[in-house]
DNA sequence: CTAAATGCAAAATTTTTGCAGTCCC
DNA sequence: GGGACTGCAAAAATTTTGCATTTAG
């Protein structure tokens, strides 16, 4: 899940993107398909700034409002999600599938986890009448096992 | 969960707040009181931006970064806990007891709700190696109620 | 061509910090 | 009394906006 994409993967990802893309009527702008192509490949849940000093190295002209205004654009028309975190940053992915966090509160770093018998449970009926849900989300936190080693690699 | 508390519930939650901040060596001020009483009979997960508006009117020295600084302070000692949002906001909770939230993507409410069988239930595999889980909580995303009937109650 | 998107700079929003004075223990 | 806490103001961090220019379709 947060492993690294396989190439084939990732082009087809980018097909699918363009593809949507056009359906909704964005532009499909050099900014905007290396906007997504980064996010894409990243595996760390980057915010705008992060990917915005990753994509600086090779758009130099790059503007650090494009990269937020973009990724606006892309949440509003579900290309990309905004992660749920209690940090000061908002961190995103491009990873659409369902699929659930662990997030370690000493490095902050997020990995996805997948938990297909929980996705397909009924909720309790004490929430059930809430109203219309479209997720559901699992977030785990606590220290993951490289924090737990003081940094080295586990 | 996200109904009011009894008057009762609430004196015992100040204690218990207060004897807490004795045995972490927290000096009990005026304002950590307030700021206390005021997120604990809170019911909406307010913002540190709320809170100051509502204790304004009782505290009218009250300063914003106070309310900052002192949130800061109670999260750091387990005392409120920060809740995972996609805001730019962040939102605070008293209560620290486990359980769940729904949240409206429309108008930002969010509900309470317990799960005990959720809550007892194991990892997969896939996750359980990680490294140290703390919490394990469930967000649902969608339309309250409420925003469903168009803004009229349910 | 033309509406949409970008880059720049400036502003708005949210949160943090330094410091002098105040208050709990 | 002394160190912790608060309020004030100023700064830092994060995100958004107005406008002239550029670009995709």
């Amino acid at each position: 899940m947060a492993k690294k994409l396989p190439q084939t993967n990732l082009e087809q990802k980018l097909r699918a993107f363009e593809q949507a893309c056009r359906k909704v009527g964005l532009k499909l702008t050099h900014q905007r398909l290396e906007i997504f192509r980064e996010l894409a490949v990243a595996c760390d849940h980057p915010s705008a700034e992060t990917l915005y000093k990753r994509l600086q190295k090779r758009m130099p002209t790059l503007s650090l409002d494009t990269v937020y205004r973009t990724l606006a654009t892309f949440e509003k028309h579900h290309l990309i999600t905004k992660v749920e975190t209690v940090e000061s940053q908002a961190r995103f992915e491009a990873d659409m599938d369902l699929h659930h966090h662990a997030i370690c509160r000493q490095c902050g770093a997020i990995t996805d986890f997948n938990w297909n018998s929980f996705d397909a449970v009924q909720l309790p009926k004490e929430i059930s009448g809430w109203g219309r849900i479209d997720k559901k989300n699992i977030t785990l936190h606590g220290i993951c096992g490289k924090c737990a080693n003081g940094g080295r690699a586990k």
